[in-house]
DNA sequence: CCCGCTTACGTTTTT
DNA sequence: CGTAAGCGGG
């Protein structure tokens, strides 16, 4: 694999003496040297990747059906962008989630390593990101050509509440009148349309928008002062940025000349205003999706984006991958049935490279908790003919319904993890020890300050508080200044001042700390100079689980110890900041069965997939009954779904399923009609109930395998022995007076039962409350009467 | 200041 | 129904 003349001179030469590009790569590939065989930018594609690979210089749009090899497309592309020579730095590659952008970085390194290509080492690679991420690091770099500053924080969604909260309550509105929650809403709304606030000023005509736009001017300020941007500011300003700097623009357009973005058709309008201008200049961008898959419109993502693209650049090269290299021909066949009801979709049929498959088991199941032990036994059932747990996945339409599976993997002993839901970085604890960083980076981040500055307890109360707010407010100050100053406000305790006194020196240590020792340090000095330890571990379970959380947030710092002071703690926060969900993914190779929603899926791929909750109400959801558009997205959103699977794919549906505390019985889907009786194996439950420990008239409890819960990072119980052990007891024989083994806890007397919930006195003094059947106990003695 | 109880509210979907 | 926030009592 040599190659005598390095692609780049060719390319570079005829590039200078401005050979249009469809001549340039077509006497490229003609070179004798390297044919499309050999190649490895080329091995192993189809004729249409090829040809995507191939077409280096502008426009072009790539349709991708799902399974298409995608990934594959692009990552051959860059490499063969940077075997002609095209320097890393001027590649730039859009990608859905920060895990995405790690995963083609690591193909393309792969690729190139093949290639031995002259210039491109390893450690040379393109800029991939998300939107969010790369607009953060332009903003980092540039955002004080627009007046602000660079050190800014991040507000998250409780974070914005909190402001928005804080607005109404000053406007005089009350919570019942206009809640936080649909303010907010309004406010991302204008966002996700790039409406600014003085635009939205100007638009409004009715009483509502009016106000509305009163609110986000307010919100906008509040944020503004305390140095925060929100998710949607950060591709909000840097479309600003460009707008009100060509300069600034010219360079970033100078720098990055060849341009990816995957998902397009998810693309909002800051979005997809960010991209064309960065494209204006060299138009060589390259834009990947499958309208199919467009299931974002909630934040604004407007399909037509992509099927407007060719209008846009009517001289752009359409290539369409048709091919299924993913899911057996009947999986795909009943996705493309669901999918194919959907009016006005671009012409495209996919057709699946595997042949031999199982047909779609569709199953109707009594209620909710039925489905959730129906779909942990196939689940184990798979698992049984040697399919890992870390390769299914059970996917729903709400995050509310993946309360019911986690608990019946923790009883059947299932290791399992939940993408989305609660939130790891979201916790109070984990927000506790950020928003100190946060504060040693940026002390008018005035909500972070408020955060800590009573956590742990300094006794520094709410009277105190208000009367910094007033001082603030009178000689507007930002609240950290105030405290600074807190000798010139009266009427407040010597004590307290003292108080006061010693947390700024805390701060202020901390920030010259922070100056000179990476943020692990930085954070270590944190929880050991406020006592953290003591404050979140008050000898409860819970304390142990906050505790445990804390440490984990420190052993994420060490990731950035080798990075320069003030670069770490930075970084820190702002990967803390812009990571999503699915990024989780990727750290640890549990065998975990993983559950989420249908729209963290995208993207991912699994040998089973079940999708619970078929159901009208559901999957449509009720809030798409009444609107054509939506209802058209809840069926792509079910066609994402289908098509993740690769081998096996189960749908569920309920006959009843209680919501809010009452029963309704919801149809089973109007999606599932629209698949062929031919590609669908009906279930019924005695089939499923086959498996040796579940027949369905043995109790359902029996096939139940206590488990122990650990948190969110280590979710894997231990192993499948331990649940042997400690099955044996029936829960109907435990009462009050029972005598108990815990698998840790040792040996203990049930005091009182309540339904599931038993509070035991173990032998060793302390009382612990426990859930039977997720608590690992067995019976030693029974109630003695 | 902290704990425990009551009440009110929520379920689309996320960076 | 289950959770979170708010309130009142100790």
């Amino acid at each position: 694999m040599c190659r005598k003349f390095p692609r780049a001179t060719i390319f570079w030469s005829l590039f200078l003496k401005k050979v249009t590009q469809k001549i340039a790569t077509r006497v490229l590939l003609s070179d004798p040297l390297m044919t499309p065989d050999t190649d490895p930018i080329f091995i192993g594609l189809n004729e249409q990747q090829k040809l995507a690979v191939d077409t280096l210089k502008g426009p072009v749009l790539i349709l991708a059906g799902a399974g298409s090899g995608k990934t594959r497309t692009i990552t051959h592309r860059i490499a063969h962008l940077m075997a002609q020579g095209v320097p890393a730095w001027q590649i730039l590659a859009v990608t859905f989630t920060n895990k995405a952008a790690k995963e083609l970085k690591e193909r393309i390194g792969k690729i190139l390593k093949l290639t031995d290509s002259a210039g491109t080492e390893a450690n040379h690679l393109p800029i991939s990101g998300t939107f969010h991420s790369i607009c953060c690091r332009i903003l980092r770099r540039d955002i004080e050509q627009i007046g602000r500053n660079k050190s800014f924080v991040i507000y998250d969604s409780d974070d914005q509440q909190k402001i928005v909260g804080q607005i109404l309550k000053d406007m005089g509105i009350a919570p019942e009148e206009l809640k936080p929650r649909t303010a907010l809403a309004h406010i991302g709304g204008f966002k996700s349309e790039g409406v600014s606030a003085d635009k939205a000023r100007s638009r409004g005509t009715s009483h509502t928008e009016v106000r509305m736009a009163e609110i986000y001017t307010k919100y906008q300020k509040a944020l503004l002062e305390a140095n925060a941007l929100d998710f949607d500011d950060l591709l909000m300003e840097t479309v600003r940025l460009f707008e009100e700097r060509p300069e600034v623009l010219a360079r970033y357009q100078g720098t990055w000349k060849f341009l990816h973005v995957d998902e397009y058709q998810d693309t909002n309008n800051p979005q997809y205003r960010f991209i064309s201008m960065l494209a204006a200049q060299h138009r060589n961008l390259c834009v990947i999706g499958d309208p199919d898959q467009s299931i974002y419109s909630f934040r604004g993502a407007d399909i037509r984006n992509i099927l407007d693209f060719q209008r846009e650049y009517p001289d752009a090269v359409s290539i369409k991958l048709e091919k299924n290299y993913r899911s057996t021909q009947q999986i795909l066949d009943a996705a493309d049935a669901v999918i194919s009801a959907n009016p006005n979709r671009p012409e495209k049929k996919m057709w699946a490279e595997k042949k031999d498959g199982t047909k779609v088991a569709l199953q109707e199941v009594t209620d909710e908790r039925r489905e959730s032990e129906v779909a942990v036994k196939n689940i184990l059932a798979f698992k049984a003919q040697g399919i890992s747990l870390a390769d299914q996945v059970i996917l729903y339409r709400t995050n509310a319904q993946s309360r019911l599976f986690e608990e019946a993997c923790l009883r059947a002993g299932v290791p399992y993890r939940i993408l989305g839901g609660l939130k790891f970085y979201a916790r109070k604890e984990v927000k506790d020890v950020l928003a100190y960083l946060y504060t040693v980076l940026n002390p008018s981040d005035t909500l972070s300050l408020l955060r800590i500055i009573n956590v742990p307890s300094r006794k520094i109360g709410d009277t105190t508080m208000a009367r910094l707010q007033n001082f603030s407010n009178e000689r507007s100050l930002s609240l950290w200044q105030s405290l600074k100053h807190i000798e010139m406000v009266d009427g407040i305790s010597e004590g307290v001042k003292h108080r006061i006194a010693d947390f700024t020196v805390l701060i202020e240590n901390l920030q010259q700390l922070s100056k000179t020792a990476p943020v692990s340090a930085v954070a270590e000095s944190v929880i050991k100079r406020t006592g953290m330890e003591k404050w979140v571990r008050d000898d409860t379970e819970e304390g142990e689980t906050r505790w445990e959380n804390v440490q984990e947030l420190l052993s994420v710092t060490k990731k950035y110890d080798n990075l320069p002071p003030e670069e770490s703690i930075t970084s820190f926060l702002e990967e803390v900041a812009l990571i999503s969900e699915v990024d989780k993914l990727d750290d640890g190779n549990h065998d975990a069965v993983t559950l989420m929603t249908l729209h963290l899926c995208k993207g991912l791929e699994f040998a089973c997939v079940t999708v619970a909750g078929c159901e009208e109400g559901l999957l449509p959801h009720s809030s798409a009954l009444m609107d054509r558009q939506q209802m058209e997205e809840e069926r792509r959103l079910l066609y994402v779904g289908m098509t993740r699977a690769k081998q096996h794919l189960s749908l569920l549906h309920a006959t009843s399923r209680t919501l809010w505390g009452n029963n309704q019985n919801n149809a089973r889907s109007r999606f599932l009609d629209d698949i062929p009786l031919n590609l669908i194996d009906v279930k019924a439950e005695e089939i499923s109930s086959k498996y040796g420990w579940l027949t369905s008239s043995a109790p359902e409890k029996k096939w139940w395998k206590p488990a122990t819960p650990k948190n969110e990072f280590s979710q894997e119980t231990a192993s499948d022995d331990v649940n042997q052990d400690w099955l044996d007891h029936v829960e109907e024989e435990i009462s009050d007076g029972t005598k108990i083994e815990h698998r840790t806890l040792g040996t203990g007397t049930v005091m009182h039962r309540s339904g599931d919930i038993v509070e035991v006195r173990f032998d060793n003094g302390q009382t612990k409350r426990l859930a039977l059947g997720i608590a690992p106990i067995k019976i030693i003695a029974a109630t003695q009467h």
